[in-house]
DNA sequence: ACTAAGTAATGCGATATCGAACTAAATGCA
DNA sequence: TGCATTTAGTTCGATATCGCATTACTTAGT
């Protein structure tokens, strides 16, 4: 591996890195029980809406449909999602959000508040804002060559 | 929430979402039944040097110290290090790669060469070389508030 | 030296992740 | 229409992650 290759690498680990000292620190903060996770697909619900299938959100957060099937159960569980028969494909489901989902993402989001508020102030000067558009362009770029 | 506030919490869904893609791109590449996770810990002793404590190796990855635990004990069972116990400190131990573990870890680099090369040649341009230090100085961050 | 507090590692139990195989339904094509 | 193929979701089994409690050892204070 030439270096450029060593720097490609060592941005992946920098990223894992991140990924799990944020994922640690909210996980810490999250109300009892909900993972992180759960929280990234009550988020995504919340945000792009929700009436997704459950194939549509393990492609959008790129994990097995195994994963999604049990992430969905436990939030079924919490009454925080309902899941409905498709009207129009009788293999397929809807995801809807409850009103107990609504207020269990805010109550997520309060939660949070206190370590987000924290970064921002400390890092929030555009150190971490600069890098989004970056990001986004080697999210796009992994997404569509997840084959590689 | 504010504004700054969202884009901290969209920053860390991009590292999120970045982690998961690229993990699965080279854990479809792994050497038979290798974790990304054991791949890291065996990079992690090959580049920084072996004979740390599984203590310090929790700390390094940022993972509790049981998971340390387990991900030794897998890797001690594939031969790939030795545990053995702390010269000065009865309550530790001390990990040494093999020379099996050194061509395990070979043999994973051979594995991932063909797609770090592709996202090299896509992305090397300094897409990715250029946020390595803003990515450094946010680990860090992180890294010395962990109790945020 | 003795005891209390702190530290390193592990055992155990719960949950998350994921691949392989399966079921049921939709689609394509002769 | 009939049948093979594809697709959505689940079940099952294996492994990873992690919190809590425990054990063994060290360190600090007297």
């Amino acid at each position: 591996m030439d270096e450029n290759g060593r720097r490609v690498f060592q941005f992946f680990n920098e990223i894992g890195i991140i990924n799990q000292l944020a994922g640690a620190i909210f996980a810490a903060r999250l109300p009892d029980g909900l993972h992180v996770s759960h929280f990234a697909l009550l988020n995504h619900l919340v945000r792009l809406g929700d009436e997704k299938t459950p194939l549509a959100l393990a492609s959008a957060f790129q994990v097995p449909k195994t994963t999604m099937t049990h992430t969905l159960a436990v939030l079924e569980k919490r009454a925080a999602i309902q899941l409905t028969p498709h009207p129009s494909d009788g293999r397929s489901k809807i995801v809807f959000l409850t009103d107990a989902g609504r207020k269990l993402h805010n109550d997520a989001i309060a939660s949070m508040a206190d370590p987000i508020r924290q970064i921002t102030a400390d890092l929030g000067d555009g150190t971490i804002s600069d890098l989004i558009p970056q990001l986004e362009k080697i999210r796009a770029y992994l997404d569509q060559n997840r084959s590689i």
